[in-house]
DNA sequence: TTTAAATAGGACTAATTTGGTCCAAATTGC
DNA sequence: GCAATTTGGACCAAATTAGTCCTATTTAAA
């Protein structure tokens, strides 16, 4: 548990799967359906979503489909959970609009925004680009390296 | 959203709490209910499962409560949350019965590995004595030169 | 200009998860 | 024995999430 929700996490999966086509021409919600195997009206929901967000960019008509706004390594992972998800934030607590409704809360409020951002911050340093298979080695060395630097 | 449970979260501030008071007696539901101001059913199944988990001692009886199982700087906010919502994994795929009913979304796990070995090793950082009051800007500052100093 | 192939937007329902409450049993100290 | 506790488990209500569907709009090509 903790999880990402099964949207956010199929958003993920679509992402990588662009990522991974030829950047020459867009695609359209049939093909990554068929490709992903995820049901083409969710495919079609998470495109939209994907789009309207600035992740892709979409054509529409025939001949009409998606592509990357941006480079796969400009994308990262925290871009797209927060495009399904909002800010990033483990508990409401490190929100702007925390209520507080119970006293003793506010006294972790600050250490939960310490915490927050370490998360956020670790998944701002993945790429999409480290997300595609051919860079999926070269990706998880740098994370481990930068990570294990710190600590 | 991307939440731990709002039960998890009550479950810290609960910890917390227990950790701010006098070590050298036992505490009841009832006092920490009031103490918390989370309601005494909620209060009560939150430190069943903490005792349950090993996190907090308790004691039967007339005159029983709960206390510490083990020193607040020894009790990390990763043993919270695993208690109230098992392994630490922010999508099935990273767990070990990862079924994998797409075949892309396996091209991502190994990436989804070491991400959720980052925000875990984050939040196995910050022990509960870095939550309570006291203590709190002393382990603030670990946590950021932790974390700066790697990236 | 018509048609087919797409995306855009939004409403809706079903399924799942979560939050919260309650009850009966076991334990312990007085 | 009695009162104060924890323990274990069942249960329901509320909220969230996943997934589907329908209609409108846009565009390219026949």
């Amino acid at each position: 548990m903790m999880r990402i929700n099964k949207l956010t996490d199929y958003g993920i999966v679509v992402m990588t799967r662009i990522a991974d086509m030829d950047q020459n021409r867009v695609h359209t919600a049939r093909e990554i359906s068929e490709d992903t195997r995820i049901p083409l009206p969710t495919v079609t929901r998470l495109l939209k979503t994907l789009s309207g967000n600035g992740l892709l960019d979409s054509q529409r008509g025939s001949q009409g489909g998606y592509s990357l706004s941006r480079s796969s390594e400009d994308i990262s992972v925290a871009d797209i959970i927060e495009t399904f998800e909002g800010p990033i934030a483990l508990t409401e607590c490190s929100t702007n609009t925390c209520e507080c409704s119970y006293e003793t809360k506010c006294s972790v409020e600050e250490p939960w925004q310490k915490i927050n951002d370490t998360v956020k911050n670790a998944l701002e340093g993945i790429s999409l680009n480290q997300m595609t298979g051919k860079n999926q080695n070269e990706g998880l060395l740098n994370l481990s390296m930068n990570y294990n630097g710190g600590m």
